[in-house]
DNA sequence: AATTTTACTACGGTGGCAATAGGAATTTGA
DNA sequence: TCAAATTCCTATTGCCACCGTAGTAAAATT
């Protein structure tokens, strides 16, 4: 299955958005959602995760949205997806598993965790707006 | 989520398991559902797969039981797991995506997407048995 | 011919994702 | 000051794949 669900996705795209605008001023949910082409009310949800861990700012009442709390640049894109996914691990070996001892599989497993994790923390979204420029 | 599930992960101990037998003798359901500590059902869902692929040899009748078709060296764990999961791809943008355009992260998905092709398709089952030893 | 064993079909529970709905709280600005 | 705009919060729904179970048919052995 996806390792990064549409919520995670879609939350990447939310950040970026907001990396593009000015990064002072504060974007209304209804903007966002129009110029991403997502649900207002599912975009809603995803967003209120991203105030509530303080990544964004938001803000209520007229003239009110949202705008980032950093600068892209101090933002990866593992730090997103870890808040709107489940896990990002491809394979939880941790816990009780009670076969760990004779695993074959548990190295292959802790390879491809950190590969994963390696790649996701070693993106910024400054490094993505750069990339496309 | 999990990139790999549950259903990926017995395929793959049962792949390990007869690799780890007498590669001409059939061994049955029975014996690889009790040494793996995996239901006997369930199990036999998977395997049929990997049979119907041509992983997997399965007999039928008294004596009967399953074998590996090839040498541990010419499966690759990818290879194992396209059968099993609906898409090893982390993302799936290659089809009807509008935006794929301006699409700020498709490159970023593009690199990981390979990543993952070729970390899975690196590794054979005989890779795995000579890391533990 | 009886037994063992795989092959096949169908069913049901669970859980997270994706999306929607409605109203409360807050802030602005006229 | 108060109406409008906007976020914040809580619930609910439909869906689908995963995970696992059950029963029966087919085949091979001894």
């Amino acid at each position: 299955m996806f390792l990064v669900s549409t919520k995670g996705r879609y939350a990447l795209r939310v950040m970026l958005d907001l990396a593009q605008q000015d990064s002072e001023k504060f974007v209304s949910l209804e903007e966002i959602s129009t110029r991403q082409g997502i649900s207002k009310k599912y975009l809603e949800a995803i967003i209120n995760i991203l105030v509530k861990n303080e990544l964004l700012k938001g803000k209520r009442g007229k003239s009110g949205g949202y705008k980032l709390a950093r600068q892209p640049s101090e933002y990866t894109v593992g730090e997103i997806f870890e808040l709107t996914e489940i896990t990002l691990e491809v394979i939880d070996c941790s816990d009780s598993c009670e076969r760990k001892a004779e695993c074959l599989t548990l190295p292959m497993w802790q390879r491809f965790n950190k590969l994963t994790y390696d790649f996701f923390n070693g993106i910024t979204l400054q490094d993505i707006l750069d990339e496309k420029k």
